[in-house]
Formats: structure tokens, sequence, C-alpha cells
DNA sequence: CACTGTGAACCCGTTCACAGCA
DNA sequence: TGCTGTGAACGGGTTCACAGTG
């Protein structure tokens, strides 16, 4: 199944949560699970699991589940996330400063190795052992090759322009945090994470009551 | 179209694109759009535009497309910006306490209204206008009706006991920024922000070359 | 016997295409 | 004529159900 057939983004995203619980799982010293166990720990079923797993392999036992630590390295690998994945980071302001203290990614295996703005304030601070670059020169990224994922937390005036930028500098992915659709090349994969919007579906959930069908959802 | 019919969640989350262009369009003095305009910003076919607008009305002239404080007007209410939103934090580490100072909401109709957090170094401190309280307390919030969205911004340990909290409050809306799938009643709705989830796309989609369809993505 | 892997059925959001209206 | 509103067709992700296997 590794090949020829598209694999839906959603089961993707979903492999991210079966890896954080197998990975819980492993800690826990078990060895074995199900998929409907796996289905309980995030909220879905077991022919959920079973399908998204089948679109990159068999990793089962019939009659037994899956292995934990096989399991793991799978998805580990499916994710790439034997690698280490460099960052760059646009824009220090409330959102991005919080992301260079945050010591959430760096244990998964994402590391932000460079930040810049674009206020006099910011430029030459230093957040743990990185320092904040001038915007202006966010080009110099270029180099450094390795640098494939960019964070864009700037204002939404800046926003499509540095975006061009780190494209043209390399960047492949962009996660978004201002609000405004970025027009980027084919091939450039952003998603956006819009604080308003996310308000927005709750404040309509809210004022239209039952208009809407099902109440929880993943990411 | 206003009733019977329901309505996809991904339309609702688009509504809010829409609105954010509307707005822009009528700031600049225009008071006509079409649907294929609007769909240009962002970043969506004219069908799927109109397709969207139909499930709460007719807000369109035929031949000539929308009247923009008409459709503004229309988008506001549906998605009850007109109200405003109080907003109970749970958890002032870095990213609680980026959104304390964040301006994004308030300009949006939404306002933090209390905040809380467990560690001593928090509780007392001062953002704004608002004081940190003890977590421990945050039942307090039961008395005040007018709060039904929570952002949960507290570490893996602590979510889904504080999630158990708010909804026992009178919580009806979590924006849950930790990693984890929360257990909530029927009727609670949930949406996640996992950064890491985001970045493993991104990974992922470096990694496997080609694996996937579709380049970028909304939300 | 329990649980996986998977074709087939189903469901639902998106796209199409065109009738209808200003 | 130009653009909306919408039923119908389409596509693809999810669910079902069961054959297959350790």
């Amino acid at each position: 199944m590794q090949d020829k057939k598209k694999i839906p983004k959603s089961a993707v995203s979903r492999i991210s949560l079966y890896l954080r619980e197998v990975t819980r799982i492993e800690e826990d010293g078990r060895d074995r699970i199900s998929s409907a166990e796996l289905g309980d720990y995030t909220g879905l079923t077991d022919a959920q699991v079973r399908k998204d797993l089948s679109h990159f392999g068999q990793f089962g036992i019939s009659g037994t589940g899956y292995d934990v630590s096989k399991l793991k390295t799978a998805m580990r690998q499916i994710l790439g996330k034997d690698n280490i994945w460099p960052i760059v980071l646009a824009g220090v302001g409330n959102i991005g400063s919080a992301l260079l203290r945050y010591p959430g990614f760096k244990s998964q295996g994402f590391f932000i190795k460079e930040a810049f703005d674009s206020s006099r304030k910011k430029i030459g601070r230093r957040f743990g052992d990185i320092t904040v670059k001038d915007i202006k020169d966010i080009g110099d990224i270029e180099k450094d090759k390795s640098i494939k994922i960019a964070i864009l937390a700037v204002s939404l005036e800046g926003a499509q322009q540095v975006a061009d930028m780190l494209v043209a500098s390399g960047v492949r992915c962009i996660l978004n945090f201002a609000p405004c659709v970025l027009k980027v090349n084919n091939g450039v994969v952003v998603r956006n994470i819009d604080l308003s919007n996310e308000l927005e579906n709750f404040s309509f959930t809210l004022s239209q009551p039952a208009m809407l069908k099902n109440g929880t959802e993943i990411s």
C-alpha cells in the first residue's frame, strides 16, 4: 500500500495523534495495543485507525493488535521524526516570542534556528542561544539549505511580503499566524492558525443553536 | 435555506474569511463585489463562495454581485459578531500570556475576562485590567453566565482536569492548546491548536515527497 | 478466537452547469 | 449580458462488514 494511492491529508494528521499515544503507551511499559484502544485514546473508531495505518503499510498482527515499539518506529519514520527540523521564525511579537520560549517543539524534533523581526527594539535581543536579526536580512537563510519550515508571526500588513521573501529563500512550508490567506507558489504548503477564525466558529455555534451537526473535532 | 439542511462546518470557517475580506473591501469604499472576486481574495472558487453563502440566505443580486455592506451585516450576524464574547483563559504560561497581551481579539469582539493559573508566581499578576487568579477557583466563573468560551493553555498534565472544571462551570466551547484529545460531554465543542501536530504535517510533506496531493490548505 | 486489512457501500462536501433574474 | 442561486453529478474520505490470519 506504500505507493500509488494518495493519502488523505487528514490521515497524516491523525498519525500524529496515534504516535503521541503510542509513545505514551510505550513509556508505560506496554508492548501491544489494538486499533480499538488506540481509537479510544484519540476519539476515533477502530476502523478509522486501521484504515489510516493501512495507507502506510501493514503493521499489525491478526488477532493480537499492534506491536507498540514497531508501530512507534514506523510512525516516526512516516512523519519524518527521525530527523531534526530547523525552523525560521519571522516575527518576534507576542506570539513569536512565546514560541521562542516554548520548550514543546524541541522535544519533538523541531527547533527554531533563526528569528527575525523588523522592530529596532527586537533586533539583537537574545532568546536562549538565538539572537533576533533584522527581517531585511531574512534572505540570508537561503544559504542554510536545511531550513525548509517557517513560522510566520508578523503583523497582517507584513505577512504576504515576508512570506514571499521566505519562499524566495527556499522555505517550503509556512505555519501562518497572520489573519490572511497567503498567496504562494505551487508546491509551497501553508497551514493557517487563525485565532479569530477559531473563536468565530465558537461564536457561530453559540449564536446559531443546532445549525451545525457535530460537536467535537480534531485540529 | 436558513433552516433544515445542515451546514458543513468548513463553510462556517470560510464565512470568517469572507467577512474579513468584505470588511476590508468596505473600508476601501467599494460597495459591490462578485463571488469570483471574493474567491480570488480567499483562494476559493466562485462556486464555493456562492454555495457557502447560499446556506444562510440569498444576499446577492443577479448580474451584479453582492452589496458589500449588506453582505457584511449578514455575515456578522451569522457569526454572532454583534455580540461581545467574554473568554476565560486557563493557563498563563508562554502561550497564555501571549494571548493576554494579544490585541487581536479585542478588536474582533472577543476579550479575555478572567485568567487562571496554578503557579504561585503567576497568581495575582496583572495583565492590563485583569488579574490572574488561582486555578483552584476556576469554578467561580459559573456565576458569570456570560462566559461560554474558554482558552485552555495549561500543560498536558493538567489539561483534562482543567477542561472538566471548565465544562462543569458552564463553558461550552474550548480552544485547546494542550497536545491531547480532550474528553468532553456531548454538546461541548473543542477545537485543537496543536503546534507539534502542524509541524509534523510539514515534516511528513518534506520527508515523503509526493505522497500527499494538495498544496495549500485553509485553517 | 480476537483482531487486522480491505473492498465495497455510504455519506457528504465540492464542483459543475445552467436556469433565472436584474 | 453578467452574475447569482441551486439541483445534479462528482469525488473522495469514512464507515461497514467480513474474509483472512496468527
